[in-house]
DNA sequence: GTGCTTTATTGGTATTACCTAATGTGCTGC
DNA sequence: GCAGCACATTAGGTAATACCAATAAAGCAC
């Protein structure tokens, strides 16, 4: 049997078994699962050693995992990039040029499919994301849900639901990067996303193609711009509070961290 | 501390925090990890509760765990998006025609790049990629192999490091789920990479991107050719074993699974 | 100094026990 | 007969412990 990977600890070929059960279609969407302690007797494992697996796949997003009912399989793929994409920022340290350089290359693309495709439905939607970007003032989480709510109806609308779920993610991921920026303005957003929906709803995808472009590089700069001030904040804290040099991030994310942990020999320190 | 997601099982917290401490620099790329039993201690949970949130790093691509050694985390995210992919396919039941779309959409404007912004480094990629693939006679997993390594190398000439992971995982399951199939025809590759490659030296970024397009045009076309004949073939078994009309994949895929597992009220049935 | 052996360390697995939350059942009271 | 509450069952979540297997580092012999 040829393939690309191979390990071969338990928890990786527990999960080869579920993935190839999902193939075979012996698991499918929304079913549910046998309790942790009949799989782990089926699969002739220990508890203990099956839920490291059960607890990949739920925090893939393919599973759901409730106290005192069951595991699910979920429905559909709608989360299953989320955290992948997240730490692939982290991995990699991805910058916004990068992705705002992706976004160009394929989302104007998809407003001008939009545009040709578009229903009824769609376009509901497209109105619907733009009242509630008009109706959350302040709302940072609701304006940004707002914003991620065009973008999505637009990608439902291109009609290729594969790419919907990569650049949802994408978009959500960067928003979730940014979260603590003031950056997202309400007015200048709005004006961005109307004409686009118009010009979807004209069934004009030249000119949705354009403006999403304008849109999608209207972003970039305003992303840029932030940047560039809380790198010049950052550099005047750093000499006013006279604090060592380490390393920094812009604004307060951190959390959840005690400071000074690990220390040992070759291991990581700080 | 708004955030779009919100759960609060002590997995999930322990990935946030790892993330965290990510993000903030603690942790960098190749670092390694104290001891599980170290950790352990250090985030106030017990070892075995730690370990699924390790496995879970480690089945995502982030960390990679040596028995007898330790953990270290992944220098990059060439890994992160295999597995959840492949999920995604699964849960999502993507289509090759998605699949072809998206890659239509993307890849000739990435070959385009590639042309105008290719380095001699880029250029020995891609000429030894399709040696390899000239040298790799009947050997379908290298062969493969060599496919992934062009359309790779045609990633990196274009300068984007996250279109590359992204369009590389996709490449890559995409090729894992046909890995059964005859499909791939040693000469009817090479007669597409080499114009293509010939095309990048050459600093033609229209031409490039027209070849590329018709490459997967035409690798498109032969897979729903291959699809159909699977197809029409599982119909004549089915017709013939006179067993019962349960579904059943083209190819001998099957493995791992005892046919008759899980019998229970409620829960899956076959 | 080189090469082997030993040993401490690390991740992998199994066993057990107990907690909390959801479900379903049956009893009670109206 | 039906609504509503109490309880027992069952699910996943966590902890504690012990032992295995593989690795790497330390020590020893040559």
């Amino acid at each position: 049997m040829p393939c690309l990977d191979a390990k071969e600890d338990l928890t990786h070929l527990l999960i080869l078994r579920f993935q190839q059960m999902m193939s075979d279609g012996v698991l499918r969407p929304g079913t549910k699962l046998p309790s942790e302690r009949e799989l782990a007797v089926h699969f002739k494992v220990d508890r203990s050693t099956l839920r490291p697996a059960l607890k990949v796949l739920e925090m893939m997003g393919v599973i759901q995992q409730k106290i005192g009912d069951g595991s699910y399989l979920n429905q559909d793929a709608s989360s299953v990039l989320a955290m992948p994409m997240e730490f692939l920022f982290l991995l990699d340290g991805t910058s916004i040029e990068e992705l705002t350089e992706l976004r160009l290359l394929i989302e104007p693309a998809l407003a001008a499919r939009a545009a040709e495709r578009v229903t009824s439905d769609d376009i509901a939607l497209l109105r619907q994301s733009i009242k509630e970007l008009e109706s959350s003032k302040q709302d940072r989480v609701k304006l940004i849900a707002s914003d991620l709510l065009f973008h999505r109806a637009i990608f439902e609308a291109s009609g290729n639901r594969l790419t919907g779920r990569l650049f949802h993610t994408i978009h959500r991921a960067m928003l979730n990067m940014m979260m603590t920026s003031q950056l997202v303005d309400l007015e200048h957003t709005v004006s961005f996303h109307k004409p686009i929906c118009a010009a979807i709803e004209q069934c004009n995808p030249a000119l949705a193609s354009k403006l999403m472009a304008a849109h999608l590089k209207d972003a970039a700069r305003l992303l840029d711009q932030i940047r560039r001030q809380e790198k010049e904040r950052d550099l005047r804290q750093h000499f006013t509070t006279a604090k060592s040099g380490l390393v920094k991030k812009g604004n307060s994310a951190r959390r959840l961290m005690s400071p000074v942990l690990f220390a040992k020999k070759n291991s990581i320190r700080l």
